[in-house]
DNA sequence: GATGAATGAGACTTCATTCAT
DNA sequence: CATGAATGAAGTCTCATTCAT
């Protein structure tokens, strides 16, 4: 009567097992961001998450593969959150501040997912000790704020620097940002967002004579 | 001519003791800073420093004992370096210049000391899952970045801003600084060094309309 | 016909994981009475299962759950075996009388079992160093012991003497036939325990004129 | 001028060296009565020694060695006490009684040095696993015991008995003292003692109709 | 003679993973 | 598909002992 091909059988089970995945990455989140990497077994994210480590390691190939999408789910979700608010600002020097205010929008609002990446991103390795990942913020984020600052030089919006150097600058603002959040929870996270933009801003401003 | 309080014998194995020490925590040193906190056991330090497991834990309580001791030793060594550079400034923004060009410099020299403390304060974790080091940099540089910048506001060098804060960025954006080192160990130190330096520069000083 | 409530793969493994445990405390048991406490040790008890250190790590929280196990289990069976035959005599001197001989006769069924029993309950010890068991005997033990003496005392068959201490006398003689016993394996434990029976019938009887 | 063989130098270091013995085994019997035999460790007993674990290898072969001369020390010293207040009685009542009341004096005087006998005693094994020491009593002192009664029993004052199983028991019922007392040290040791004399007393004695 | 330094064995425990059901 | 059971490697730490001075 009823078949393994059926398309609603199969879909039911490929709902429920996404609906287990996602548990099981939000556990892993939530679980690197309170204990940390080096302390985040299988064991605690599985117990996080309700199941067995079993379950865990039927979800996904290994731990890596599960820190790796715990990685990419973070990214995707940050994204998601930042790119409209970048695309709303025409001028690099909005685009910057854009990036700066809505990294720590999404922190105030999703602190364990920007702990949790931080700390897989800086710690996740390969068997031969290499970080799996590359610096402590993204390629692709440092790519596109690159990018952003290099436009603005070429506009004249912004003086010449370095427009790595800056990038990664920001980015690592913004992990200081947080990490005084964690130590202190009571910090006004607008009002450092917008020292970190009024920073920034006086930083790479082309208007100006020294 | 020789103390009379020290028996040669005595004196000797405080050297010979001190000296294991030494190796000891070089040799952690190096280990976290090739293969990180997470992967840097006890057998591999002991590997790294020519012996075994059993003379780390008999010349130290433990492995947090080491761990910390490694962060104090790096610590003292690098205010070693970067004291006299600051004392040699009189404005606040020329501490604070000489700051981040020290920095730099002691990591152009001794990049494992600063790979190995940056990743140990950042992952060493009491047993409740608390982070053993405050922030990810020491309390005591932070609140001297802080002073300085104080001072500099006090005196009318520098504008209004949030003192922590910035200190907090400064120092992140020198482990900025070395991540992009350790990525990618062709960069220019010194330009990145002067980049920063006119970054804060600018971000901070009190001589602009805007 | 069987039961809804129990599929029949979920008490297999109920069976099998009861099975494993059970192995494990009786390896566990002649493990320490072959070898004594301060010897026994997780290889040596795994070892004895035939199993490995992980496999008992799985099956119990640790060491102490395990010896703990031990403990409850041979008390358990010494139980179900005594208090039929104390429950068959209606006197307190009759149940005194029960209680040392079926002590021994459990004692010649279960030997490893009291041996086990004995040494951790003596040496079994908390981190602070405290015995983790009340004196060498269980408490409920005793406390049985006690009540069936001061009811003796009520009932003018014994005569007035500190029931506590006589209980604990009791123990301690059982104790020292077993010592006896695995010292010298041919003594003849039937007329240890007539001895002991009038040896404390004697001690407690009241119809005596000193 | 000094020589090596001189009477006063070497007469010097014996002493000291007997000194440091003493030193040592005090300390090894207030170690093993503090924590038990099994977390007595030479480090442990060391420290309670206010020297090192070179000191207590350098004067003893070994642990093993240390921890008989203590079992030696202590049968010694209470060998001592005992032996003249036996002698004093005549009958072989009176020498049980004088037994029992000495034991548990010397207990009161020196609680530290029988806790420590029965615990090496009852578990110090050789490599394969059996005890050092026979039963839980030395045998010289039981043989002692035996003899007493034997001999009350052929001079009419004692009933028939089986003497060793007697004179065991007796050693364990002063155990059971040391253990209650241990546990509360607030009970009355001169009234337990009374009563263990009375208790075996009656079960001794000749002169009974049952 | 006396002792700090060193050592290797072995303790318990946790881990990520695989297997059989 | 799901999971309890099992596993072996590796972790940290303690131990009794030996060595070189």
């Amino acid at each position: 009567m009823w078949s393994v091909d059926s398309p609603s059988g199969r879909k039911r089970n490929l709902i429920i097992e996404e609906a287990r995945r996602r548990q099981i990455i939000n556990a892993a989140i939530e679980t690197v961001a309170a204990v940390g990497y080096s302390q985040a077994s299988l064991a605690r994210i599985a117990h996080c998450a309700k199941t067995s480590k079993s379950v865990v390691s039927y979800h996904f190939a290994g731990k890596d593969d599960l820190l790796e999408r715990v990685v990419a789910q973070v990214y995707e979700d940050c994204w998601a959150f930042i790119q409209p608010r970048l695309a709303a600002r025409p001028s690099a020097a909005g685009k910057l501040a854009a990036y700066i205010k809505s990294n720590i929008e999404y922190m105030h609002a999703r602190r364990s997912h920007l702990l949790a990446l931080v700390d897989i991103v800086g710690n996740h390795r390969t068997a031969d000790g290499r970080l799996r990942f590359e610096l402590s913020a993204d390629e692709s984020v440092l790519a596109l704020l690159t990018e952003i600052l290099r436009t603005g030089q070429r506009d004249g919006e912004f003086r010449e620097f370095d427009p790595r150097l800056v990038a990664v600058t920001v980015s690592q603002a913004i992990i200081g940002v947080l990490s005084c959040w964690v130590a202190e929870p009571t910090v006004d996270l607008t009002a450092y967002a917008a020292e970190l933009v009024t920073l920034f801003d006086r930083a790479t401003d082309a208007r100006r004579t020294t």
